[in-house]
DNA sequence: TGTACATCAGTGAACGCGCGTTCACTGATGTAC
DNA sequence: TGTACATCAGTGAACGCGCGTTCACTGATGTAC
């Protein structure tokens, strides 16, 4: 994936292993969460020894890593998808929770309990970088509302998150707000807190998605 | 805390040393997360030998049960102590916020990447349930709109989580996104995600109590 | 087309580690007469 | 107040386990002449 072009058979194979060596990291994570990833276990499930995986990753950390990355990578590609197709703010919303729902445990990894010392690497956050401005381009994209807010004013004063500096302060409160009013009810769904209350999620998302849209 | 109280010196003893594991608890779970908690080096840390803590606690996991217990128990007091004052939606949202951020890696056991397979207790659902009815009733206190959302009425005919049937649509409506949407805020920002983003999170946070009060 | 060499995937043994948990025990603390 | 007994906290040894990782190696695959 993040891996240059497979050009000799011995390369294909290698890109192939790795990813062989991933689908199974990623069954592990939604079976028993990512901190019980083991190597050991992928290796057993592949049917090769242990040691092997050393010749495609590092370390334990090292596959965790790349795990992020691609699915840091696989959100930016949806997102660019729907920015190419010149969808609006509604069609990301439902893009993201198609995405989220599609692996919650691919959701958590990145938003979720955060390991304690743990720092993204600096290309993951250059991907951050690309899914917000995918956002900002659609926020800024709406209509402007006429008046102004107090969270506006101090966006207006903290916006190097903003690559472009044409934005408009609007745009910035109402991509921050489409992120977190999203992922509160994201992650609260995929973690299950709303099983047994008997409503259905995704109205709630639908009505919050409309509350984001239009002036 | 959910112990009988103690009477004896032995029971008093007793419910002190459980009190001195569980700080060790979340010591561990602060600096390591809570996966990485481990019976044998609280013991380490205790100054005592690691088969010695089976006395207090059955197994790791009633451990870690009794701290997310404990946790709904802090939460549910801090909300009830504001019902009791007879505070308003927009002091109840501050009581989170300060709750949350007094120790985020609390906040993250009970709302943060579930573990697959883990069951909450009985008694867990109880004190979820109060959380909800103290947050319920402020909805409820505040003023409710003359119009009603889409939103509203999905939520007028799955009300099975709102214990009070006197509860209006609009503060169901009101409940939900007050939860979703300061729980996005929350763990967005205990995970980390606004660093090197440069505005106050706190603003943002305001911004959202303002838009959840009132009509 | 065939031979000589280099590359590299995968093996099996080993290291050191820490984990949760059990068990039979010692010794201190509390209780009953 | 003193003695006999029961309760219970804590110990140390042990079990079995799986982990990440290293190392020297075998054997297959590819490359160069």
């Amino acid at each position: 994936m993040a891996e240059p072009e497979a050009r000799t058979p011995r390369e294909r194979y290698r890109a192939q292993v790795r990813e062989e060596i991933k689908n199974h990291a990623w069954e592990q994570i939604a079976t028993a969460g990512a901190s019980a990833l083991s190597l050991n276990a992928i290796a057993k499930q592949i049917g090769v020894s242990g040691p092997a995986l050393y010749r495609y990753y590092a370390s334990r950390d090292d596959l965790i890593t790349e795990l992020i990355r691609d699915a840091y990578r696989s959100l930016a590609d949806t997102f660019r998808a729907h920015a190419v197709a010149g969808t609006d703010l509604a069609g990301l919303a439902d893009a993201l929770r198609h995405w989220a729902l599609a692996d919650p445990q691919r959701y958590f990894l990145l938003y979720g309990t955060p390991v304690p010392g743990y720092e993204a690497p600096e290309d993951t956050v250059r991907t951050t970088s690309e899914i917000m401005d995918v956002l900002l381009a659609a926020c800024a994209a709406e209509q402007q509302p006429a008046t102004t807010t107090p969270l506006d004013d101090h966006l207006a004063e903290h916006r190097d998150w903003a690559r472009d500096p044409k934005t408009p302060p609007a745009a910035l409160s109402r991509a921050l707000t489409f992120w977190t009013r999203l992922h509160g009810i994201l992650s609260l769904e995929l973690a299950g807190h709303f099983t047994g209350m008997g409503f259905d999620p995704s109205e709630l998302y639908r009505a919050e998605t409309r509350t984001l849209i239009g002036p």
